[in-house]
DNA sequence: GTTATGACTTCAC
DNA sequence: CGTGAAGCCATAA
C-alpha cells in the first residue's frame, strides 16, 4: 500500500505531484515567451486548474531559480493585486528586460508572446 | 462543518 | 472592446 498523502498543498515538496508538475513546465518556459496560468495547468496534465498554479507560484521561494515571471493571464498581462505587494511590477519589469514590449496600458499581444508547445 | 477570498478562465451580453 | 456571472478549488478564518 503506498502511503497516503495529501496532495492539496501546494508548496513544492516531494509528495505533492501537482505542484511539482507545474514548476517543472513553468521551468520549460523559454527567456523572453510567456504562458498563461490555464496553459501551464493544461500542460501539467491538471486541465481547468489554473488557480492552482497562481497559489503554487505564489509559494514560491524567492530564490527559487523557476522563471515564475513567464506566467501571465489570459487578457495578455500581468495579473496586478493588492496583496502582492509589487512582485506584480517586478514581474512585469523582468519581461520588459527579456523583449516582452507592453503597450501604456501594461498589455502585450499574447498572441505573439505565447510560448507554442 | 461553513463562508469568504483569490498571481484564473470562459462565455454571454 | 468592456463587464459580469459561473465555474474553478486551495486556504484561511
Amino acid at each position: 500500500m503506498p502511503p497516503k498523502r495529501t496532495l492539496h498543498r501546494t508548496t513544492p515538496s516531494p509528495g505533492n505531484e501537482a505542484a511539482a508538475a507545474i514548476c517543472a513546465v513553468v521551468r520549460r518556459i523559454p527567456r523572453g515567451w510567456v504562458a498563461t496560468y490555464g496553459q501551464v495547468a493544461a500542460m501539467a496534465g491538471l486541465p481547468r486548474r489554473a488557480r492552482l498554479v497562481g497559489y503554487v507560484l505564489q509559494h514560491l521561494d524567492t530564490t527559487t531559480d523557476i522563471p515564475w515571471h513567464r506566467v501571465v493571464n489570459a487578457k495578455g498581462e500581468v495579473s496586478y493585486t493588492l496583496s502582492r505587494h509589487g512582485s506584480d511590477a517586478f514581474q512585469q519589469r523582468l519581461l520588459q528586460e527579456e523583449g516582452v514590449e507592453f503597450d501604456d496600458r501594461n498589455r502585450f499581444d499574447l498572441e505573439r508572446f505565447r510560448w507554442p508547445e
